[in-house]
DNA sequence: TATACTGTATTAAGTAGCTAATACAGTAAT
DNA sequence: ATTACTGTATTAGCTACTTAATACAGTATA
């Protein structure tokens, strides 16, 4: 497991550990059931407080998507491969909404918006691609 | 000019100011060249304290989308419709990237994601319509 | 000039969120 | 029991943001 943390982005440290750990687990680059880094482990390693490494795995575990087992360590929880497809769609969903909100409301048309959404997916699906490539 | 304000969102009052004055320009419902209500007149309605408004009308100006004049008013600024077009484009765009990302990430594949939109689009146009028979 | 409106610069108080220090609590193996 | 790991509850400090109080400044009109 490898975790970046970009100190002065703004985004506060629990958040973006949250965030890539999440991705990862979504991704299924972490395995059900495998052990993550231990709170004082992925502290030293980021330079940063062990209780910020706990709240972020508190509100994680809060999430489903790990289990915390005191004096053992944590693990990536059993999701259920149709819930987890599940809860991809909810996350993408909400985004979309905002975005169809917008686009109603500002009279831009349906095809314009799914062109504009098209696009944009194509960068980055090309990026991830080309990144993996490693 | 009607607004309002929901104390208990979260979301800090000027902001919602500048969301809500935003969303009336950029929809036409705000003329070109037109007055706005005063910073203390706005801020009576509203409850709240008149530099509130005063700072949500400086970040509106400083977007470009009111002209402020002291000791005169407040004014929906003059916009060109090509900006206008472009501006609203760029705001949508914001909102797409997160969604591009996200279903990237998540690999979902770009059909799924732009059936989601299309889905999504139709709900709240239907909507918008039918909330436009008054 | 006087008045009655406009908006605003400065300052301060309040609040929420984030991070960290410390001491504590659970588990497993010896 | 001891050791050496796990995670955690409490507390406190810090910072950034939001809001508000006050006093000030510009404009138009009589």
């Amino acid at each position: 497991m490898l975790l970046e943390i970009d100190h002065h982005s703004g985004v506060p440290i629990y958040r973006q550990v949250i965030e890539q750990i999440r991705q990862q687990i979504m991704a299924g680059q972490l395995s059900e059931g495998e052990q993550l880094m231990s709170v004082r482990e992925l502290a030293a390693q980021l330079h940063v407080n062990p209780m910020t490494i706990s709240k972020a795995y508190a509100l994680l575990e809060v999430e489903g998507l790990v289990e915390r087992r005191r004096g053992v360590g944590l693990f990536a929880a059993r999701v259920r491969k149709d819930k987890k497809v599940h809860t991809k769609a909810k996350l993408l969903e909400e985004i979309l909404r905002k975005a169809a909100v917008t686009a109603v409301q500002f009279g831009i048309p349906e095809e314009k918006a799914r062109e504009m959404l098209a696009k944009l997916y194509r960068k980055y699906d090309s990026r991830t691609r080309s990144h993996s490539n490693e």
